[in-house]
DNA sequence: AAGAGAAGCAACCGCACTCGC
DNA sequence: TGCGAGTGCGGTTGCTTCTCT
């Protein structure tokens, strides 16, 4: 398919604004989202005035101001549930991260490229010490990695899944499905060689890392932006153009509490 | 204290898919 | 049935922050 005007440098075509966010632009796009719901980015992007793209809009609320986004490292627990999931469904960003609640596929893909990328360099190093060769092509191996290894690696890692997590063992897992093969034992052994918590079966994972909670209900969820908890009215999508000219603007009160909300989540 | 390099992360890009007309 | 708008996804880039020397 020929691609779209949204698809091609949208941003640049329209004239719409790039780079990061502003605090006033989150606040506004929070309170449109709210007004209308998560849906009809574009139409959203042009009634709230964000001189943003549809996408972008939608980008930044899915991956940054979402309610119940959860902030800060990933617990033992998300680290080693992304790694059983990346060796099943492989660079699946999405998919994954639809089984770690509050955490993006932007987040996971993020994580997985910088701590991959380190466990990758730490193998490197421990196991080829003279070789100096292959420099940083290695960085496909990261998300790519070669084939010829995970088969067994998966077994394994099935069967953590199967027997240890509900959460996993309730998946419908197609083997199709991205199990291409993966050098994760290579990861999977750089872990349990250096991390104490890798001796803990994923049962204990999840006791250790919730008291309270399980994986579907993460314990920091609470960090998530207090934002969303304002009251608003359900969706309005049913108004048209014209009638949202209608529309009283942000109440300076909402966006006062908004901004003491958003100081007090980024520290 | 300052500079360099590494790490972390937000955001953009382009492709593919879905759905309504 | 074809087309276009809207949306989702994975890959990539580049800026900011951190750490080391």
């Amino acid at each position: 398919m020929a691609p779209t005007a949204t698809t091609m440098t949208a941003a640049a075509a329209t004239g719409a604004r790039k780079g990061p966010w502003t605090e006033q632009e989150d606040l506004q796009l929070v309170w449109f989202v709210r007004l209308f719901g998560e849906r009809r980015w574009d139409f959203l992007a042009k009634v709230s005035g964000l001189n943003r793209t549809g996408k972008s809009c939608r980008l930044r609320w899915v991956n940054y101001l979402h309610p119940g986004l959860k902030r800060g490292r990933m617990t033992p627990q998300e680290e080693h549930l992304v790694l059983e999931l990346h060796a099943k469904w492989g660079n699946r960003w999405s998919r994954i991260a639809r089984k770690l609640p509050g955490r993006t596929d932007n987040e996971i893909k993020n994580y997985w490229r910088t701590h991959m990328r380190k466990k990758a360099q730490e193998r490197k190093r421990s196991s080829s010490p003279s070789s100096s060769s292959s420099s940083g092509s290695n960085d496909s191996s990261i998300n790519e990695p070669p084939s010829e290894v995970l088969s067994s690696e998966k077994h394994e890692t099935d069967s953590i899944a199967e027997e240890n997590s509900p959460l996993i063992s309730g998946l419908e897992l197609d083997d199709t499905d991205g199990i291409k093969g993966y050098t994760m034992d290579q990861i999977w052994n750089e872990i349990a060689a250096s991390e104490s918590v890798s001796n803990l079966s994923f049962e204990e994972y999840k006791e250790a890392g919730s008291a309270s909670c399980s994986m579907g209900c993460p314990p920091l969820m609470a960090t998530a932006s207090p934002i969303w908890e304002l009251d608003c009215s359900g969706s309005l999508w049913r108004m048209e153009e014209e009638d949202m000219r209608m529309l009283s603007p942000m109440p300076d009160l909402l966006v006062s509490n908004c901004q003491q909300s958003r100081d007090s989540w980024k520290h």
